[in-house]
DNA sequence: GAATTGATGTGAAACAAATCACAAAATATA
DNA sequence: TATATTTTGTGATTTGTTTCACATCAATTC
């Protein structure tokens, strides 16, 4: 029998991410043309990792020519969608719900929240230019804005419940903040962001660091990033 | 030459996460045994999976016994240094940061923010029993509270000179919400969260399913959960 | 315009992770 | 007490990913 569960995010994927925020980088500081060696140098994987990635999302450079800066960052943002406009549509105005509402990068980079839910009808006035509407609302602003994706960020308990009926108003796509493993359909994508987890991980790794201690056989030499 | 970077949390370590969240709930549901096919169905990894994960770990179960499920549990905890108290600092009081200092779940797992800091005066006040102090007094408060392993949520243009003064202060592991990729040495620790890719990892995956169509041939298969 | 140089792109090789297959052990049953 | 059953734990195998090695091409130099 196979794992039925795929890990949502290919490290090739999380490298595409590191690649695109270097060059981002890059084309700031004016630079026109860029090279496998300099993505991999600035990120800390191998060249050849770099163009094996290239290839793999259909990336063609330039022989001797390297890339160009400009054209490899637009093929990225086509790669993530990011040519058009995503409606997203977020659910839970809690402590971590409202951060998120206000998260200025969303926006930034073409996704914006259209609307936001609770249950509470305390909390359901505007912020910050966004309206929140009661959950009864939802297929109306579902429907109206076309909405594919939304951002759950509603409490353990009621996590499931929601997520239930989202899918049944034709949502494909969640990332879920809340601690709870969703049951949901086949064709549905579940992210899971646990930032409890996030935490605990670097406290594990930082023990056995300092366990291993000599600063030699480490296991992990990790200078940069995650991805 | 070999890539420096390694992916911080490692599959397998996920999949302890995976395994600890469902026996938190099959202890609440009062089950007292479990098996490496219970978890293994309930996670959707294989119960091979399960069981070489938990030999990574040093973990022993009964033969044709399972698992005792409070013995698994009190491993786990001990994996992630639950059994004794982590000291933990914030550092940027914006949006993002001040949600994370609300965060219930970094207290009830035993990861107490003992104190926050921003730069800004105007938001250096108690909120929700934290202190808000001046970066000024970083040092004091990290020698004080022997603090290892900080949250960063300052803005992108301050993240790296805030890391490095940091990494000065003895800091080992650094949780950093700013989308930058962080110059640190071999021995410090990085997990970056990003919360925009999370999001536009789902779009991708929503799409590239859309475009698949049929269902049939899907390339995820995920019912679950990310890790 | 031939020779050299410096990059890409990709099969082949090496390595790592997941699955299979089954021995070993503990319990239940006869 | 012997036999059957159930589940763990782990070598062997398969599958997937990264690294190596080099053919290929385009620009530059002679």
């Amino acid at each position: 029998m196979k794992q039925i569960t795929k890990y949502i995010i290919k490290n090739s994927l999380k490298r595409i991410f590191l690649y695109r925020a270097c060059l981002s980088r890059l084309r700031m500081m004016g630079v026109e043309k860029v090279f496998s060696y300099t993505l991999a140098h600035e990120t800390g994987v191998t060249s050849e990792q770099v163009r094996k990635d290239f290839s793999e999302f259909g990336i063609k450079g330039n022989k001797r020519g390297g890339y160009n800066t400009n054209e490899l960052l637009e093929v990225m943002e086509n790669i993530f969608h990011r040519n058009k406009e995503q409606n997203i549509v977020l659910i839970g105005m809690g402590n971590l719900g409202i951060a998120l509402s206000k998260h200025g990068q969303f926006f930034q980079r073409n996704m914006n929240i259209v609307a936001t839910f609770d249950i509470d009808p305390f909390k359901q006035k505007v912020r910050s230019n966004i309206p929140v509407y009661s959950l009864s609302r939802l297929k109306e602003i579902i429907d109206r804005f076309k909405v594919k994706v939304v951002i759950l960020a509603v409490p353990e308990i009621s996590a499931q419940e929601v997520a239930d009926e989202l899918i049944r108003l034709g949502i494909k796509g969640i990332v879920n903040f809340a601690p709870v493993l969703l049951k949901v359909p086949n064709d549905v994508i579940i992210n899971n962001v646990n930032l409890c987890n996030e935490l605990e991980s670097v406290i594990y790794y930082v023990h056995k660091q300092i366990k291993a201690d000599g600063s030699k056989n480490l296991e992990i030499l990790y200078t940069g990033m995650k991805y």
